[in-house]
DNA sequence: GCAAAAGTGTTCCTAGTACACCCATGA
DNA sequence: TCATGGGTGTACTAGGAACACTTTTGC
């Protein structure tokens, strides 16, 4: 990675975004843990180009971390306080990593350029958790799904951005019916329900909730789905798009 | 006014603020007109300072327009394309006004920063009409309240911002409740009735409209407001804070 | 046939809508 | 006492919640 300082970003502004997936019944945020010594865990982030639309600039983040195309996402808050700065957080990487006197010329410019106050606009993007392909950056150590009631310690205020994402999410449920981007390409009601659940943290009855989907006339109905089990199967159901 | 550039303010941020009023079952915005030749109106914009957090900056901009303090006012959304730029308004600007000559130095300074890309955080403002005292800024060559269906052509995408603002403004009257700082201190039900509708721009049912409100449980019921009209006179009203 | 899970229908209740009715006010 | 507008209550209805019932599947 060239250094920021010296792309033609804009400055002072980043875009942070919550990657949001589902398995197993748990809701689950992408996070890349930082490579470097003292356990950093950031939120998938970036800049934006001086010819990008900001829209721009979350796609090519989160494809460059998930790998594929056309994601669902959402601009849902900007972080703009003027204490939100990165310099708590590199000052503590730099005491775990390096030698202070060793910070000079052009290390100090890129330090001078990330210590800045920032402005972070912020997004959340839906996927189906079964094509993204986690993708490091060659300035993490790892990028994991978290379950969202098991998250790391995020540095700066993170952890606040995700809160946010979660209640737009469930804010936006109701209306924007978006939450299929979760689910692979065809599903059963069950796993809808199961769905619904985990975001909202609590139980829906069985045969009001496979209504409530139906009646809202976004799905249509395939083939049942024979698992083999002793029991009736499921039918199989897909987006309308 | 300081020239922005020689400002302390963080570069190609900008902040639009859709201040709404309501008087005479209108929906008002105030909008100033920009003090040049050439019929120019623009939202009350402003920058971020380095050491301000970006609602301290909209409560800023909206106190030096208004005058009046505690406003209400919400982050609506982001507006980020890579094409956002004054330059087109400010070389018509110019061309009305100056010879091109003359434009040199420290103006030149001033051009480039101001027609470089913005990305512009707009908010909300809900205020009492009558508590506002609109004040022009220097650049200001008047300012007004406009009905928000005869708004006046205004810059780059000011009107998108303003009909953003508008639906952002109807999604949140259900759950957010705010409406009520459109109106004076205290109110008739009538008139909130009537805020309502210019605001959905439908009628409702007065006696189910009563009961709605009312079972919002946010308004406290004062004396009754005599008018000298023939008829029964209607209840004042307060909102709870 | 039986257990498990899925699909459909039925009843009940609540919240919203339409509307009838009465009340207060000043001319 | 009359016209006008404000306040309250009641009947009706639609949509949601609770639940009973039937169907499908493999052992």
């Amino acid at each position: 990675m060239k250094n920021p300082s010296q792309q033609n970003y804009i400055s002072q502004v980043s875009i942070d975004c919550v990657i949001f997936g589902y398995h197993d019944r748990q809701l689950k945020v992408l996070i890349p843990k930082i490579n470097f010594k003292g356990d950093f865990w950031a939120l998938p982030s970036g800049f934006v180009y001086q010819d990008e639309d900001i829209d721009q600039a979350a796609e090519r983040i989160l494809r460059d971390r998930t790998s594929i195309q056309d994601i669902y996402l959402e601009q849902f808050r900007v972080f703009g306080k003027a204490s939100r700065t990165n310099k708590p957080f590199l000052d503590e990487l730099i005491a775990f990593n390096f030698d202070k006197l060793s910070v000079k010329n052009e290390a100090q410019q890129e330090y001078d350029w990330f210590t800045k106050r920032f402005i972070s606009i912020g997004y959340y993007a839906l996927v189906d958790i079964n094509k993204v392909v986690p993708q490091k950056t060659d300035l993490d150590e790892s990028i994991e799904w978290y379950s969202i009631h098991e998250l790391p310690r995020m540095i700066m205020d993170h952890s606040d951005i995700v809160d946010e994402a979660l209640k737009t999410l469930q804010s936006h449920l109701d209306d924007k019916i978006n939450a299929f981007n979760l689910l692979p390409d065809t599903f059963t009601m069950k796993e809808v329900q199961e769905l619904y659940e985990t975001i909202f943290d609590k139980t829906f009855v069985r045969t009001n909730f496979q209504k409530m989907i139906l009646d809202m006339n976004v799905l249509e109905r395939l083939e049942k789905k024979f698992t083999g089990a002793a029991n009736k199967a499921p039918y199989l159901y897909r987006f309308k798009k």
